[in-house]
DNA sequence: ACCTGAACACCGTTCAAGT
DNA sequence: ACCTGAACACCGTTCAAGT
């Protein structure tokens, strides 16, 4: 057996669950796919998954740090842009993943590693908007209050139907603050 | 058998499963909490459960309405007061009810009721907001693009650990709209 | 090392049987 | 009308057994 030929089955198994994972869990739901489906999707058995991952949860873990991955890769060509843009480009961009946040919320009660994977997230969100919030020209002291209502707009967003138009004065209300 | 004995006795126990419900949903939350448990704690059996209330959905929508229906009584008292601090209780009013909120999220997606629920739940909080912001004399115009980015707001508020000086400058940010 | 089928403990829900 | 114990279908997870 070829010393590389193993490795890169495993992680090419590795993966495949991933991609099943992530294509269920955004279109379907998280406590709405099973294990068994996730498998099947894949072409292995329930149990082969538990190989690979821990259990579903970490399953879950994996698939937010690959969509975040994504997300981190495709940020650089945002962060030249003005900050309204910004805005709607991340809504759009998550826009898919609205099922996962809500997961994430409703997780993070549960088990501590979620709790750490969503801190995370909200620190990242709070650095981009601060920054964006910053070469706006807003105050200083009014940045932390307007970042963290920010994110939290643009989750209210993300998790409810909202019109296009609507979103975008809704978004439009907060880099107004500027003035 | 006094003809209005029997109806008695089953309001009381629907009732005593909905606080056991109550307490439980709130607490532990609503997935954490099986329906032996609920029974356990009303002194029942589980399949008596099924007697009172169609499934754990309608269990949960009917927690819900409770919890709705005590925030609405005293409501009135507050409709008076300057928005900034009706903002305050209202967060004070809910803190309580977060997981509940986290759980109208997560069920709205599967199962119709609650989202019936959620919807008129939005438009109270819309409805009152938009007041309070009239009132404040904020423009027409202005009204519902801030509208919905306060009740986002306070959701964000109430599901995410903050404290209550950082939650009382972010509500700010949206109040002194007015100037 | 990797994968499996059978088994386990738990869940929400149903139903025939009791009173 | 009201309540129950037994059963059902499903779930995430474990484990002894295979290769």
């Amino acid at each position: 057996v070829p010393k590389n030929r193993r490795p890169r089955d495993r992680d090419d198994k590795h993966d495949e669950i991933l991609a099943a994972a992530l294509e269920l869990f955004t279109s379907r739901g998280y406590d709405t796919t099973s294990m068994a489906q996730v498998a099947a999707a894949t072409g292995v058995t329930t149990t082969t998954i538990y190989w690979y991952f821990t259990d579903k949860d970490a399953l879950l873990l994996a698939v937010l740090d690959h969509v975040l991955e994504n997300v981190l890769s495709e940020l650089p060509s945002q962060l030249e842009r003005p900050l309204d843009e910004q805005l709607l480009w991340a809504l759009a961009r998550l826009r898919s993943h609205r099922r996962l946040v809500v997961t994430v919320h409703a997780r993070t009660a549960r088990v501590p590693a979620i709790a750490t994977w969503h801190d995370g997230f909200h620190e990242l969100m709070n650095a981009v908007l601060a920054d964006g919030l910053r070469r706006q020209g807003v105050l200083g002291e009014d940045i932390p209050a307007l970042t963290t209502a920010g994110v939290f707009v643009i989750e209210g967003l993300l998790t409810h139907e909202t019109s296009e138009s609507h979103a975008r004065s809704v978004l439009r209300v907060l880099t107004d603050k500027v003035s």
